[in-house]
DNA sequence: GATGTTTTTTAAAGACTTTTTACGACTTCA
DNA sequence: TGAAGTCGTAAAAAGTCTTTAAAAAACATC
């Protein structure tokens, strides 16, 4: 994490002192943070530049914050950590909307490490999701593929196949499967259509140094 | 999490006092728990049913332990979560190999609630997409087997085979009742036949080490 | 509507897998 | 001990699936 990147941080919760010393410890070590309580933030949260959310999760407000925090991955994926006191650890037993949580009072050096962790997951990244292979890379922001930095220039079905094999990699698909993914559940047509686009896949993006798709006899096609 | 699921959970740490508590703490809530610190571990963990690791990173053998942390990672996709004191903190910094951490000393409740968060993800569930058995492990998702870690390429018959008994262990299997099962209620043809895929996979899976199909004479094979 | 591009279909060639056949070794039982 | 049945192996034959190329159809652009 670079220091000239500069990551905002929300913290949903009551404006009190010890709040206000965690916001500056965080400020300390790299981040922009802005503090609110109010349940209309939604709105701003999602709108804004924010990179990560931090929820407080206490006694009496405990389900509306999670409820909150719901509506706020709703609208946006973004990386959530709850703030919570021991006594409602429990509350989080089943809430997969929340990425992380440490116990309040917080620890400055651990809740920076929980953040940037989460925010160095290619999956919360704000530079649009890229699925990177060796020296392949799909950038599904652009719609874009390139291959040791050459772009290469694919086709819609092209593009499609390759995204949704690569976003499973070393999972193996029947024809079946992939014409289901990603032709549509409805399409009817043959399995030869599958083995056509993967040889002209394969053309484009396999050159002699590396083999991205394999086939599995029998049963389909693995990305790799 | 039912109480019924029993999850193995797997501790690389010094065996003191501390580690102990930790490991009955953890047992008390339904896990199973096994302690190790040579670094042969690394085999065992991968080839048992393990669902989770917990590493210790402490101040001797911070190095090591990362570096075991990322091998076991490379063999096997196990979730994997580190003990560390406020110290050694930093360490974790740049490793994405590890899932998680907890600093030690440990909150038992912080770390369950921890486990029971990384189990529950889809992608670490066991989810019966793998049978394990001893050091050999097929992966139903990936359509593959691995033998110590090596990857075995099977053709398509073999794997159905292997898959169908492996995932009956212990029982005998009849020629006629494989012949049913593998090849299809409808199939016409000679016993022969299974003798020979037997033969072939006996030759790409079993090494002097290990024998997994057993002849049970008169009758058929059995797995293990 | 003409043109060029992308997608699907078709069919033959090729590669690999599976089955059959045949035979030797081994076990069981009379 | 010999006959009958069972099992393991190798090699050839049969079969199946995949690749390939080329043509037809669908689609978009002007």
């Amino acid at each position: 994490m670079k220091p000239s990147t500069l990551f905002s941080v929300f913290i949903i919760a009551e404006e009190n002192e010890a709040v206000k010393e965690l916001s500056s410890g965080l400020a300390l070590m790299g981040f922009a943070c802005a503090i609110a309580s109010r349940e209309e933030i939604v709105r701003q949260v999602v709108e804004s530049a924010t990179d990560l959310v931090l929820v407080e999760i206490d006694g009496r407000s405990a389900n509306s914050r999670l409820e909150l925090s719901r509506r706020i991955r709703e609208e946006r994926h973004l990386p959530i950590i709850a703030l919570v006191s021991r006594e409602r650890l429990s509350d989080l037993d089943d809430d997969l909307n929340i990425d992380d949580f440490v116990i309040t009072p917080c620890d400055v050096p651990e809740l920076t490490l929980r953040i940037k962790r989460l925010l160095r997951k290619p999956s919360n990244r704000r530079s649009g999701e890229l699925i990177n292979c060796g020296n392949l890379v799909i950038d599904m922001g652009k719609c874009a593929v390139s291959i040791k930095g050459k772009s290469v220039a694919l086709t819609f079905k092209e593009y499609e196949l390759l995204k949704f094999m690569a976003s499973n990699r070393g999972r193996v698909f029947t024809r079946e499967v992939l014409l289901n993914k990603v032709w549509g559940y409805d399409y009817y047509g043959g399995d030869r259509t599958v083995d056509v686009h993967i040889r002209r896949l394969r053309s484009k993006i396999e050159g002699s140094s590396h083999i991205f798709i394999e086939t599995v006899r029998n049963i389909g096609y693995r990305f790799k």
